[in-house]
RNA sequence: GUCCCCAUCGUCUAGCCUGGCCCAGGACACCGGCCUUUCACGCCGGCGACAGGGGUUCAAAUCCCCUUGGGGACGCCA
């Protein structure tokens, strides 16, 4: 078999969705699994909807997301040239023609074909007219008028299309750029691609890009439609349906891992397995297990997805990409065994890297700030003997390692007569100022004696200051 | 409307090709419970689907047909 090469051509019009994220993941996937190479492409052959913006946008979103490429990024905006010597071939074989209808006229024909619920189609006008290159003019396909395309897809199968449904469609505009189907051919044709997988609202294209390999004599690449993402509405994605862009989900706190894992389980499965990290994907993705019907997209999965991967992740790998949002928190933490201990802490606990940054706060400050209700029920009097029992036993500790601090808290249950959580709380609350948080052994440890003995002695002193 | 695609729990899906192991399995969500120093994690249990109707067959979620439902495409957009 002859090297796979397949491509994603993102139209620069947006930021990269979350429907081109898994188009895309698709076929790097693909490649990387089966060892070919990805052609990036940008089509931009539409001047008054492209623009730079979107393009950096891509990169971005592609960049975070891991997905590289070995070839491009081509623009067609670029290969005119390569595109109009193509049509002239074309017009010289006669597969294609010069057409001068106007758009009004076209625009009429539509309608009226719509008004009769008829297939709005060309009328092939000006088809065998033999017209010459004029100013306005444009150059159409002379599509066949019988038969029928066969599409071998490898994810639908077979599908079928009478070629009357085709009609004669625009390949070059009247300003001497390509259209979209024309455009596509030819770049496929010109960087070998061997596979093309893209979304399955592609499906109309394909008869008529199979009619322009035949015509240029070229055998045809293999077609693989992959079925679309929806909204909760079942209608197609769009922004009313919330985050569709691939990279507010790295400012929401997601780990791409996470957003790979699910958007390539929508619609991809193996066996009962859920949890997937990249590797794995790449070695077990194959075109093979791709469903045929479209997928809702549910927020919620990816959300639980997300915390699957926090939780499973190494806590370095995780540094770079909490830390942004514990800067924006006013925190500024160092790389090091520290970060490292907390993060430990607060991974089973997390599902975003926000909520993470959240966890982490009470870790650098000291000066603690009492959440109103806990520290309502449980910084009052009673309170403060067991705060100033374990400070001293604290102190007095000659080790601090988690089960010293244990210990420490079995006696101040022994000296006090009172239960491990009578005693707990008080001191979480002390501690972090909230009622909720990693296991006091623990965030003892992380906080080391100084700071827990001060934040202890603090808490007392807000006690006493109630009464 | 025309053409095309699709159809298993609310959602993502396994099973379908190569009928029997499926009175349908897993995951998310939801509801109970356990664990427990809090919150989580984890664990256990519950809820919950083969769209409908015809065939074929000893046997159908699995094969065939029809109906219904949903989606997509019908641009000098991509």
């Amino acid at each position: 078999m002859s090297e796979i090469i397949t491509r994603f051509p993102p139209s620069p019009t947006g930021y990269l969705h979350i429907g081109g994220a898994r188009t895309a993941l698709f076929n790097w996937l693909f490649v990387k699994h089966f060892g070919g190479k990805l052609v990036l492409r940008i089509e931009d052959t539409d001047a008054e909807r492209s623009t730079q913006e979107s393009v950096d946008a891509i990169f971005d979103a592609l960049d975070w997301l891991g997905i590289d490429w070995d070839d491009g990024p081509h623009y067609q905006s670029k290969r005119l040239d390569v595109y109009t010597e193509h049509v002239n071939k074309l017009i010289e074989s006669g597969h294609a023609y010069y057409c001068t209808c106007t758009q009004e006229r076209l625009e009429e024909m539509r309608n009226k074909a719509k008004a009769q619920n008829q297939n709005p189609m060309y009328d092939r006008q000006c088809r065998d007219k033999g017209l010459e290159k004029t100013d306005g003019a444009v150059v159409r396909f002379k599509s066949p008028l019988d038969g029928n395309s066969v599409i071998k897809d490898v994810i639908k199968g077979n599908i079928v299309i009478n070629n009357t449904e085709i009609d004669d469609f625009i390949i070059l505009r009247s300003d001497g750029s390509p259209m979209y189907n024309l455009a596509c051919v030819i770049d496929d044709i010109t960087m070998n691609i061997s596979h093309v997988i893209r979304g399955d609202d592609h499906i109309s294209n394909t008869p008529k890009q199979m009619m322009l390999f035949t015509a240029l004599g070229v055998d045809l690449p293999v077609f693989g439609h992959v079925p679309m993402v929806l909204g909760p509405d079942k209608s197609r994605l769009s922004k009313r349906h919330g985050a569709m862009s691939v990279t507010e989900y790295r400012e929401m706190g997601y780990t791409p891992d996470a957003l790979i894992n699910y958007l390539v389980r929508l619609g991809w499965s193996h066996g009962d397995q859920e949890f997937f990290t990249r590797d794995d994907l790449i070695e077990k993705f194959t075109l093979d297990n791709i469903g045929k019907s479209a997928g809702i997209f549910n927020p919620g999965k990816l959300l639980a997805l997300n915390a699957d991967h926090i939780k499973e992740a190494s806590p370095k790998s995780l540094f770079p990409q909490v830390m942004p949002f514990m800067k924006e928190k006013g925190i500024d933490a160092e790389e090091g065994e520290h970060l490292e201990n907390i993060i430990e802490t607060l991974q089973p606990r997390s599902k975003t890297f926000i909520e993470m940054a959240e966890g982490a706060e009470f870790y650098y400050n000291d000066e603690v700030v009492f959440e109103e209700k806990p520290a309502k029920k449980f910084l009052k009097p009673n309170a403060i003997e067991p705060l100033t029992v374990l400070a001293e036993e604290l102190k007095a500790l000659t080790q601090f390692a988690e089960s010293d601090i244990e210990d420490a808290f079995k006696r101040v249950m022994e000296k006090t007569e009172l239960k491990l959580g009578k005693i707990a709380q008080p001191v979480r609350v002390a501690l972090t100022g909230k009622a909720a948080s990693p296991g006091i052994f623990e965030i003892i440890d992380i906080l080391g004696r100084d700071s827990v003995v001060s934040r202890i002695e603090k808490a007392i002193k807000f006690i006493n200051a109630k009464v």
